[in-house]
DNA sequence: ATAGTGACTTGGGGGTAGATTT
DNA sequence: AAATCTACCCCCAAGTCACTAT
């Protein structure tokens, strides 16, 4: 299909008109439907630049984004129509913020905000006072931009907030409310299929080798162990271990199941401590970790209270990066580096120049692949593109070579030999797949792991990102440069003092550099080719404890702010008309990432794309619509566009007004102000403030309102039609689009298809019902054959059955259509709070793992014994 | 102050493994 | 068994923000 319909790929295009030919080049497949706000960089959709010449982007609307930005319209906290600026406690300022400058404001309490964990207790400041009367403070934008209704609502079902996460006393007994068995007992883990209600996350046998085990270790959900002490030899803990080993061995594992439940209801600082030490015995027998986390019983939180008792000793001494140790991130680190891409191999096909072959060596031929394989992308239809990448290869052609300008090239044959390559690739066998992948992960083990302080973690990024054509995002101007091999030579490496110093995979060649600074984590760096003067880290994967306790306080921090939110919400507001501009620009900075989830919005250079947040608006992107609505129109991160009016109060709307006066449209909106001003000012009020503390807060909140207000009793899959619209919330907010995939409307139709299908046998279904009441038989089918004889009741469960599918389809249709521009992946893993979602799903018997797929769970093991009680 | 550097978090898309349908 | 679909994982780009040097 894709090499054959467009012979001539070569650089016609070119040749053309100096401006971006749309579609003709490209003119294969996909783009025969209407294109509806496409994202992917084609011009008409994301590209879309909001124009910073004053000329009114009328062609916004083109941006068919219809549903969910009219949702967003209508519906969001932040959308004009909600937005009552008098019930507001923005609008409506009460308290006098003289305090709000310099020391960090005094926080009112709330009700009953507790610390949630010990851990957390522990590192709890003084509590500031109540004074808070105005509880709205505490809800998210989307509430205090809603109708007063919600209070009452509010009053009657918020309970009483749990004192502490780990207390076990739950009106409703867990037990009653799980009806899965305890998992105490060596069965537990066997019933993971057979129940839902048994809230299995994970269940992993890290060692156990039987062949039949071999699923289950591929899918190595990252796992701590305790290691061995000795280890460093390079490769021993990448190995398995082996079979004669005794504890290790199938037979044993009731035992050793039963062992690692234990584990289980260990924090993950418990873990640790309980990992590092059995390490310090140099255990020679490694065991078997399975790991459990389920909300299933009772027990489970006994087991856990008692645990955490147990060992008030481990919590003290408890590994705190960034705190206590001064800046020490950790103690010991011992890996292998990191893995090459490997070498190139040519495959001689020659490309065509003036229609003749060309001899090209491997290097420029590599290089001649990279932008061969691009053609179907629409990264070869711009200028800027073409330009970089021929700038590049010409270095590598040469001045005197037959190549002299990119226009007469003709990369076709390449192209199709690489559309060959990859159906071979397809074409193989699963056996042959299988193979490869093995294979492939063979060489990998020995990189995936990383031994921190004495636990095995896994290592994220493990691979050298192998070369080819930067892709930047956007109108990046350095799109199509090429990115060049990363060689030995090029990475730094940061290891334990003690640590073998891991052999450079390459042969004859060496590190740049080895280093063992451990006031920081990355384990490996190199400069990034495209702009050098930035790196590359390698780090260990979101599921080891050093990323999750950083994740936790992130969190933490957030649900800080909470209790200083009323009174640097009631300082901007007093500031709004402040006489100092400087303070006026930052309230009003401060307001709009509040109240709109802005990013702060750093400098940039000239050579990356122009892109803005908040502090970096120019005056075109913020359009003033009287009598009080802001209407933004500009690119943010990744060049996405943030499009939404919003009504603010007055005073806001005339501070932007006069910050536009006499300036440019491409003149700083905010011209006396920066990110680290901003930034400085906010950790007046509230230590360790950042404009992005706001984005997590505004986004866990809201889930956590959400879905405390507008979960009712039903089954699992409606309750999960409520998160994932508490979700889907969330992302709007924070403005996580996606583009519609290209086959969308296919599957639409599709699916209407069916439906109808489906309607149609429904409709038959019922005619024979009635026959068959009356004694007749049924109608004969479409095919013309006689139907079976059926009693009623037996048609009448036909019916039902068939009911329930037409209804699961048409949710499944709508909830697609519904979310096909949101993206909700984002906020659930960067700004949701997991321990709200945790809850929600104890507090409502949905199985965690409905929300959370397997890496999410991995990522979050930090958040899965919060109390079924907590509250952001 | 300001610019530059360094380290870490956040972001969407592509490819694909494995599920589901035919 | 093949075809089709889709959720997930990986990739790596692009942000944020602290800190250092000037």
């Amino acid at each position: 299909m894709h090499a054959s319909t467009d012979p001539s790929w070569t650089l016609m295009v070119v040749q053309a008109p100096p401006k971006p030919i749309l579609n003709n080049f490209n003119d294969d497949d996909d783009d025969d439907g209407p294109i509806v706000f496409k994202r992917g960089g084609n011009s008409t959709s994301k590209q879309n630049q909001p124009n910073l010449e004053a000329k009114k982007p009328s062609s916004s609307s083109q941006n068919s984004n219809g549903q969910s930005l009219n949702a967003h319209k209508g519906k969001s906290p932040i959308s004009s129509s909600n937005a009552s600026p008098v019930k507001s406690p923005i609008g409506s300022p009460k308290a006098s913020a003289s305090s709000a400058k310099a020391s960090p404001m005094k926080p009112p309490v709330t009700y009953s905000r507790v610390p949630s964990s010990s851990i957390d207790q522990s590192k709890e400041e003084t509590k500031p006072i109540v004074d808070d009367d105005d509880s709205e403070d505490d809800k998210p934008l989307s509430s205090r931009f809603k109708g007063s209704t919600n209070n009452a609502n509010k009053g009657v079902t918020v309970p009483a907030r749990v004192k502490d996460e780990h207390s076990d006393d739950d009106e409703v007994p867990l037990s009653s409310r799980f009806a899965a068995k305890s998992n105490a007992g060596s069965s537990s883990c066997k019933t993971i299929s057979s129940s839902e209600k048994i809230l299995l996350v994970s269940k992993i046998q890290l060692n156990g080798s039987t062949a039949k085990d071999k699923q289950q270790k591929s899918s190595a959900v990252p796992t701590k162990r305790p290691m061995d002490n000795k280890v460093p030899s390079n490769q021993s803990f990448a190995k398995k271990p082996k079979l004669s080993d005794a504890s290790t061995t199938k037979q044993v594992t009731v035992k050793a199941e039963l062992k690692a439940d234990d584990d289980d209801h260990l924090t993950i600082s418990q873990r640790m401590k309980k990992a590092s030490s059995s390490s310090n015995k140099s255990l020679s027998v490694k065991q078997n970790v399975t790991k459990v986390v389920s909300f299933s019983s009772k027990k489970t939180t006994k087991n856990n209270k008692k645990q955490m008792q147990n060992s008030k000793y481990s919590k003290s001494t408890k590994v705190q990066p960034g705190s206590s140790d001064g800046q020490k991130k950790w103690k010991t680190l011992v890996h292998n580096g990191v893995i090459f891409p490997p070498p190139y191999k040519p495959h001689g096909v020659k490309m065509l120049y003036k229609g003749k072959p060309v001899d090209l060596t491997p290097e420029q031929e590599e290089v001649a692949t990279m932008f061969a394989v691009m053609k179907d992308t629409e990264y070869v239809q711009k200028p800027q593109f073409l330009q970089n990448f021929w700038n590049d290869w010409r270095t590598l052609l040469g001045k005197n070579h037959v190549i002299q300008k990119l226009e007469a090239c003709d990369f076709n044959p390449i192209y199709e030999w690489h559309q060959k390559e990859k159906e071979k690739k397809k074409q193989m066998s699963t056996e042959e797949k299988k193979a490869v992948r093995e294979e492939k992960l063979k060489q990998e083990e020995m990189y995936m792991w990383a031994i921190v302080n004495g636990v095995k973690e896994k290592v994220g990024n493990f691979r050298v990102e192998p070369p080819g054509l930067f892709r930047g995002r956007g109108e990046h101007p350095k799109m199509g440069k090429l990115k060049s091999r990363i060689r030995p030579s090029d990475i730094t490496i940061n290891i334990g003092k003690d640590a073998p110093i891991p052999k450079c995979p390459i042969p004859g060649e060496r590190w740049k550099e080895v280093k063992h600074d451990n006031t920081v984590t990355w384990l490996a760096f190199w400069n990034d080719p495209i702009n050098p003067k930035e790196f590359k880290y390698v780090f260990l994967a979101a599921s080891s404890s050093l990323k999750g306790q950083s994740d936790k306080e992130k969190y933490e921090k957030a649900r800080k702010l909470k209790d200083y939110i009323h009174n640097i919400r009631t300082a901007y507001t007093k500031d709004f008309a402040s006489k100092d501009i400087t303070k006026r620009q930052i309230a009003v900075a401060t307001y709009l990432i509040d109240k709109l989830a802005l990013r702060a919005g750093n400098e940039k250079d000239d050579d990356e794309a122009d892109t803005v947040g908040c502090c970096t608006l120019k005056v075109a992107n913020v359009e003033c619509i009287p009598p009080n609505k802001l209407k933004f129109d500009f690119l943010g991160k990744d060049s996405i566009r943030y499009e939404n009016t919003v009504e603010v109060e007055l005073p806001v709307y005339k501070a932007i007004r006069q910050f536009q006066v006499a300036k440019k449209p491409t003149d700083d909106l905010f011209d006396s102000l920066d990110t680290s001003k901003l930034n400085a000012h906010l950790k007046e009020l509230m230590p360790g403030l950042t404009a992005k503390v706001f984005r997590t807060y505004n986004a866990s909140i809201t889930l956590d309102e959400k879905l405390y207000e507008e979960t009712e009793d039903g089954d699992v899959a409606e309750k999960f039609v409520i998160y994932n619209q508490a979700n889907k919330q969330v992302a709007i907010i924070c403005n996580h689009q996606r583009t519609i995939s290209k086959s969308h409307d296919a599957q639409m139709s599709r699916l209407t298809e069916k439906l109808e299908e489906l309607k149609g046998t429904l409709k038959e279904f019922k005619t024979d019902l009635d026959r068959a009441k009356k004694g007749k038989p049924p109608l004969k089918d479409a095919d013309g054959k006689q139907k079976r004889n059926l009693t009623p009741e037996a048609i009448e469960k036909k019916i039902a059955t068939t009911n329930q599918k037409i209804e699961k389809m048409e949710l499944s249709m709508k909830t697609k259509e519904d979310l096909k521009t949101v993206a909700l992946g984002t906020s659930k893993i960067n700004y949701l709070d997991p321990r709200i979602t945790v809850a929600w799903c104890k507090r409502h018997e949905v199985p965690i793992e409905k929300i959370f797929n397997k890496s999410l769970l991995a990522k979050f093991t930090w958040a899965m014994d919060v109390d079924p009680q907590f509250r952001f």
